[in-house]
RNA sequence: GCCCCCGUAGCUCAGUGGAUAGAGCGCUGGCCUCCGGAGCCAGAAGCACAGGUUCGAGUCCUGUCGGGGGUACCA
């Protein structure tokens, strides 16, 4: 579909180019030009604020300006009206004729007619969840999966070839950390008094999976190192994860392993050329260290670090360890080295507040290779919280979040208490810089009366109108749309605006915006479908005709608007 | 201490520097013999504080206060 504000946007252009020409303008040059859906009533469908800002270049005023530019602008299908107003906005309203063809473009179109070419033949790489294989997906994890997700899904509407991608480790102390675990509740299985290993996982899953090892193997793993466990509990953990996420609608196309840089020695190939670019160095402490810092590393043998300084950091990052052994800023550099390389224009990188500052040093790392790091967005998504009121107090309070036994903390519990639906709608209809309160309660109890349902009740609204004609033997084909009211109208004007978000979640990054137009745009319908009957006694046929094909085309909308965000669109309810 | 995020209605949250700051929940009052009422209409209620930039600030800058996260030779 065409972007309505770039059409006017182009139109406001012609006229000013034509009326400097005219002499009516004086000459300047001619800014980023402004347009914006109208806010209400009486303003048109789409305002223009630049000749306000054009005030001072001009030297007049902009109301003035506002008329010349009226009085230029070329004619188009599209617009009907065109008037100044107020301070010296310039307000379109939309061809009624216009808006109607748009039905029918839509019907023959499908859901295709809500997509853009601005993505085309280029591609972009969402990078989310990547959580390690060491415990289920949390609630605050699937935030992220979500956003990314949604993002992925906004990006392949805007055109672009899009890969969804799942980095991990499972390479790191953790890891060995989780296989020591899995060996002490095994041993605990066989009856042995087995204590956790200190800083252990005291996940109880980990005592399902010493159950389920215990039964197929039996005693023949009481000798074995942590190795054969963390295997296992690496495989298990996985398929855990993948099936949590698939709940929920997430999938990934690449699950790209850390390791896989130690073994084709990528990462070892990123170090040594940061040290010919004089950014690597050997030293016990940091080139800046304080006495203080220096007295602390005083009997540490030497590690490497990377001069993050020479790009404005505070101080100076370990690359590897004393120990040889890469710290995680390594790594990350080189996996978005590698990203570069495969060849994406987009790389979208969903992170937790809680490595927030991780992409700065990447940022710095690619720099420092003498790459371009422009290509790489960081969506960071604050913390959620997951909260229910207190029943003495009425007051919000958090209910703690713990992967070793908490009540609401994994995704798979909130799937059993809400659904699949709810979860995304509620953690993508936030903005990700937000921090979320995510009110267990009011997801579950109130389900009846929550956005979700709102939003796809207009569907099945649609689909009952649909299957009730079909009923009567009733079609909408060959409708005559010219008898549809300036009431439907307006929704097919909003459905319209569905383009511009989709434009805006892309280029700012902010899938959330996709979920705020979805319930307006469900607010715009359900008054209508009050007032506007297809089908009942004293409604002419050919009036019931144009109605039945504005809601076949209504019915379009709300399924592409719902599959953008992942969700459902049921057909009853 | 320093860095990042947040502070908008009773609650949860929107709000690309533009006209009269919006929605959901909750609350109050109306509307159903109707294509499924999981709906519609109406009402009360708000930009943490102080400066600054601008023709114009919830939005940008500085500071203060409050909340969250980070600040490891952990990831």
């Amino acid at each position: 579909m065409k972007l309505l504000p770039e059409l006017h946007a182009n139109l406001v252009k012609k006229a000013i180019e034509s009326a400097q020409a005219a002499g009516d303008l004086p000459q300047f040059e001619i800014p980023d030009i402004p347009i914006t859906p109208a806010k209400r009533e009486g303003q048109g469908d789409y305002a223009c604020p630049v000749a306000m800002a054009l005030a001072k270049v001009a030297a007049k005023k902009p109301r003035d300006i506002a008329e010349m530019i009226v009085k230029h602008l070329p004619k188009a299908d599209f617009v009907s009206h065109v008037e100044f107003a107020g301070p010296g906005f310039i307000n379109f309203t939309l061809s009624q004729k216009w808006l109607k063809q748009q039905i029918e473009a839509i019907i023959v179109e499908g859901e295709d007619y809500f997509s853009l070419d601005i993505g085309a033949g280029h591609k972009a790489q969402v990078e989310f969840v990547s959580a390690n294989p060491s415990g289920p997906i949390t609630i605050g994890r699937s935030r992220g999966g979500i956003i990314g997700d949604t993002m992925a899904r906004l990006l392949e509407a805007a055109g672009f070839d899009v890969q969804r991608e799942y980095y991990f480790n499972n390479a790191g102390m953790q890891m060995v950390m989780l296989g020591k675990s899995l060996k002490a509740r095994y041993l605990q299985a066989l009856g042995q008094d087995e204590p956790l290993p200190e800083g252990g996982y005291q996940g109880e899953y980990l005592i399902d999976f010493a159950n389920e090892l215990a039964d197929e193997q039996g005693d023949a793993l009481v000798n074995a190192d942590w190795k054969p466990f963390k295997e296992f509990a690496e495989a298990k953990m996985f398929e855990w994860i993948r099936d949590s996420l698939a709940q929920i609608g997430i999938t990934h196309d690449n699950f790209f392993n850390e390791d896989s840089m130690f073994q084709d020695g990528s990462i070892w190939a990123v170090l040594e050329e940061l040290d010919e670019r004089g950014y690597a160095y050997k030293a016990t402490e940091w080139a800046g260290a304080s006495d203080e810092e220096k007295a602390k590393a005083a009997d540490r043998e030497p590690a490497v670090w990377f001069r993050t300084t020479a790009f404005g950091d505070e101080k100076d990052r370990v690359m590897v360890k004393s120990d040889g052994i890469p710290t995680y800023t390594l790594p990350d550099i080189a996996y978005h080295k590698n990203k570069i390389e495969r060849g994406f224009d987009i790389m979208v990188n969903v992170l937790g507040a809680d490595h927030g500052q991780q992409y700065k040093v990447v940022q710095m790392g690619i720099e420092a290779l003498g790459m371009d790091p422009s290509g790489i967005h960081v969506i960071i998504n604050q913390m959620v919280k997951a909260v229910r009121q207190n029943p003495e107090t009425g007051e919000l309070e958090e209910i703690k979040m713990s992967t070793r036994r908490g009540v609401y903390d994994t995704l798979d519990e909130l799937v059993e208490m809400t659904s699949p639906d709810a979860i995304r709608y509620h953690m993508l209809a936030r903005s990700p810089s937000s921090h979320l309160n995510f009110n267990v309660e009011e997801v579950v109890k109130q389900s009846n009366d929550n956005p979700v349902y709102y939003i796809q009740n207009a569907h099945v609204r649609c689909c009952g109108i649909a299957r009730e004609a079909e009923a009567r033997g009733l079609s909408d084909e060959g409708a005559d749309i010219s008898l549809l009211s300036d009431e439907e109208l307006a929704f097919i004007r909003k459905a319209l605006e569905m383009g511009e978000v989709i434009e805006t979640a892309v280029n700012q990054y902010e899938p959330h915006k996709i979920a705020f137009y979805a319930q307006e745009l469900a607010s715009t319908f359900h008054p209508i479908y009050d007032n506007v009957r297809a089908l009942g006694e004293g409604i002419p046929e050919d009036v019931t005709r144009a109605r039945l094909r504005f809601y076949h085309a209504a019915r379009i909308i709300f399924k592409r608007v719902l599959d953008l965000m992942g969700m459902s669109a049921p057909e009853r309810m």
